[in-house]
DNA sequence: CTGTTAGCGCGTTCAT
DNA sequence: ATGAACGCGCTAACAG
């Protein structure tokens, strides 16, 4: 391994002055600098950024901890962190949690022992507790955490209440909810979003549980179709189980939409993969990401404020799931 | 920061020992054992490992380079790879690469910065002289690299082959192509075994281009049918283009697999998202990230041989857009 | 069984 | 404008 003491002897000069044309500050001469330069080039040397973390605290690396990489959420949210640390020259890992504590816990003692300068964290199962003696600059992201940790999400309650009156506008009279998991409050939140819209319009609530999962979704929606078959609109708590919900119909050769409408929530590609395309609530999933980077950069820089809170619109995507008006 | 030397001096011991209880390693009295643990928990000491790193130069963390993670097929070898790896006190990092070459090297020489101790590579655009200046291991994933780097993969030909095979075992006659981009071996390799199989049949190619894209599969598979309406049988590059094949399909009305019979490649769970599911080549994903990872904690441990090239068998998976026998 | 000490590679005072 | 020297936190001889 060829150190700063090698370039230094290669262009006789001492680790000082290397160190300073390295990190371009303090005086150099020209002629000094052309020498220390070559010298770096003839050796194809390159700094040891873990010397260089030991002694700064800093190693210009930041985390990103996902959930779960399977879920095509995700991976639009790591290009947008990506391209904004990349272009400010820092190196992004992820770290794929599994929705799995101990992996989180993993992963964040990883991080502060590393010398990560920053973290971006989307998970529910992680506590302040857990973060709170974390001395790295935390962004939450998709999921709400604590007052305390800057976060960037959506109004999950006021955009799940619109794509249900959106379905009760298109005609829908009998609207089943396929819910997510009660220990995510995003799904939560939606859950309740659309008891109360149909409460406040007379209407009994039908749920089934889909486990923000496919198959299970699909199951689930059948057993619930065979039970109530005058069901002719599902609002689906993510995309995923939307997807599950159209197989389901397909299963049991409902035409869509004509028997049954079909909203989902996300705005993830899978919903336009699929035949008839996916209504669904359009995240702005790569602006989010985005943000949230440059949260954490400003906050990694002492600028940025600690109880930022932003929240994102959704944008309803009419496809071919629901009616026409 | 508290330092070892709070350890120690919290203990009344000198650092050494507190180095010595840390790793295990020496003898060390069970009272004073006992003692540093109180003192480590009483403290929150957490060791540094950028300081660790910097004196082993190992720092127990490996680099896994995709290079899409949008593509359904990688995040279940994320997983594999850091089950592997988690289960030996190894951090994986995930790297996206976004099939750009400077995104690859700038993650490259992060690493070797950083002492990270190994990379797993699923790549097309490096090249053997980007990696042999680097010093650490390295193991080449789903795409062969070169003789003189380790790898796991499948047999991207003849695997090919039978599925065309099949294709015309199950009565199709007219049967296309949709094939990825060039500069991609896999899908070039995939590409002569659909053409090689054709001939020897006495049949004609029809090849149009899907770049390893669903919007893209789907619009040329729409062009190609309207020119030759009499294609029976569509065997695609990879799942993603054969979804998009499924969505032309359905665009055009043509029944699967009545009039047409599609089959995928890779096995990702799209394929059964879908209605009908698809017929595919299913790669042994988990088992592939698994092995890879196997090979690389061997090669850091200096066990491993550095031209073990594994090649993986595919399965046919038939469902439902080809016809049943 | 335990303590002292010399680096690992780098960045930064403080002299010159 | 440049160099000498110290220290970041830790591990591994070596000595006792």
């Amino acid at each position: 391994m060829v150190t700063i003491k090698d370039v230094a002897r290669e262009a006789q000069v001492s680790v000082a002055t290397v160190s300073r044309v390295l990190n371009n500050q303090g005086y150099v001469h020209e002629d000094t600098r052309v020498k220390v330069e070559g010298a770096i080039k003839h050796l194809q040397y390159r700094p040891n950024n873990v010397a260089r973390s030991l002694f700064k605290k800093r190693s210009k690396m930041i985390g990103f901890i996902v959930p779960d990489i399977t879920n095509p959420y995700f991976p639009q949210l790591v290009r947008a962190v990506e391209d904004v640390t990349n272009k400010a020259q820092y190196t992004t890992f992820l770290c794929n949690s599994d929705e799995n504590l101990k992996k989180e816990l993993m992963y964040l003692e990883s991080m502060q022992e590393n010398h990560i300068d920053g973290a971006i964290i989307v998970s529910n199962t992680l506590q302040l507790q857990h973060v709170d003696n974390v001395n790295i600059p935390i962004v939450a992201l998709d999921r709400f955490f604590h007052d305390r940790i800057p976060s960037v999400t959506i109004d999950n309650y006021n955009e799940a209440r619109k794509a249900v009156r959106y379905m009760l506008d298109r005609g829908c009279k009998r609207i089943a909810h396929i819910k997510g998991p009660e220990y995510i409050e995003n799904s939560k939140l939606r859950q309740m979003a659309y008891e109360d819209e149909m409460r406040e319009n007379m209407l009994p609530s039908i749920i089934c549980n889909g486990e923000y999962h496919l198959k299970k979704s699909e199951k689930a929606l059948i057993d619930l179709l065979m039970l109530y078959p005058t069901i002719d609109g599902v609002f689906a708590g993510n995309d995923v189980m939307a997807v599950g919900a159209l197989k389901a119909a397909s299963r049991l050769e409902l035409k869509v939409p004509d028997d049954l409408s079909i909203v989902g929530f996300d705005g993830i590609e899978w919903t336009e993969t699929v035949s008839p395309e996916i209504t669904t609530m359009e995240q702005p999933i790569y602006e989010m990401g985005k943000r949230a980077a440059t949260m954490l950069l400003e906050l990694i820089d002492g600028k940025g404020i600690n109880d930022d809170h932003v929240v994102y619109d959704t944008k309803l995507i009419e496809r071919e799931t629901t009616k026409k008006q």
